[in-house]
DNA sequence: AGGGCTTGGTTCAAGTTTGAAACAAACTTA
DNA sequence: TAAGTTTGTTTCAAACTTGAACCAAGCCCT
């Protein structure tokens, strides 16, 4: 089969996209990198954590929030472990299972360096869109994830019903 | 100061937007693992040395066109060299100037395996966009990367005007 | 010419990412 | 219930990235 070339479009759009987004990363990560000494996806683990209600998450759920390889995030939440920001817990009803919990420190100091994350990414990204912008950004991003959950997770996967959940927070009750 | 949050909406989409980009990378990445043997930025240094005419740019140029430090650039070529995708060559004016061309193996190599990379930007990217996304994507992207090129190149740099071009591609007459 | 600053590039150590392999606990099924 | 499979997580080596330090070579000024 001949290949389908990407149009004049396609290409300054793949072309700027790729510009800007390794141009924002690269923002993203000096800035947490020199204020807290982490890098952007570390950040994004203890953000992760404190949005939930008990700050604690399976290993391999905090993966897949994430996007990334559980491998990954065992080497991440071992550094962030040695920091004291995260704690590692057995989890009660799998003991092959293993829980990543936002330590009071790891709150704080996530509370510290948050203003500072939020005004880069706004200098970088959000204070250059008009609000049209953001919306079309969302929308674009949603569908690309979208496309590659169906695949890979399986279209409305099982275990994402209810009811047959294969993990939980492991905390409170079962 | 008090921090500007981010809004619900800038929430969304920047969530949205992390996610995307991430499983994007990672299945750009993975493909031309496979089927290449090396990741996506060693195919861009490829692309973007074979969209030139001469097939040669200094190592500071090309490292200002993929948006990346000299350093990273540096072990990147190194490899490719030792691959014989790539070769360095002196530049001829500029004594400390060194330059990467791109070989015909190099081009070999880059014509087979453009093919399957393109059919993965366009599975995880552009097939599920319109033609309007494309635009605003582009528009987005195009406007990220201008904020940041203004502040650290310096607005219209001085030595982007023709007549002080501080580099060339060391090929040809000077 | 001779300092002193800037630029182009590489090097080095420390940190991170990758993917495959290893393990152990849980589940399935004959 | 033992054997085989799947699932959750870690480990390991190889590759990659980072930023600071370094070395030349060009540039500027007197």
């Amino acid at each position: 089969m001949t290949t389908r070339w990407l149009t004049p479009e396609e290409q300054r759009a793949w072309r700027a996209y790729v510009a800007g987004y390794l141009l924002l990363e690269d923002a993203i990560d000096r800035q947490l990198q020199q204020e807290a000494g982490m890098p952007h996806l570390y950040y994004s683990i203890l953000a992760n954590l404190s949005d939930i209600p008990e700050r604690r998450l399976r290993m391999t759920d905090l993966a897949e929030r994430l996007k990334i390889t559980r491998s990954r995030l065992t080497y991440a939440v071992s550094r962030l472990e040695k920091d004291g920001l995260v704690r590692r817990e057995d989890c009660r009803w799998d003991k092959r299972g293993s829980v990543a919990v936002l330590t009071d420190e790891g709150m704080t100091v996530l509370e510290n360096v948050a203003p500072g994350h939020v005004e880069t990414v706004r200098a970088g990204l959000f204070d250059r869109l008009t609000p049209e912008q953001v919306g079309q950004l969302e929308e674009i991003f949603t569908q690309i994830a979208r496309g590659f959950q169906e695949k890979d997770g399986g279209e409305t996967a099982p275990e994402d019903l209810p009811w047959r959940r294969r993990s939980s927070p492991c905390s409170g009750t079962p």
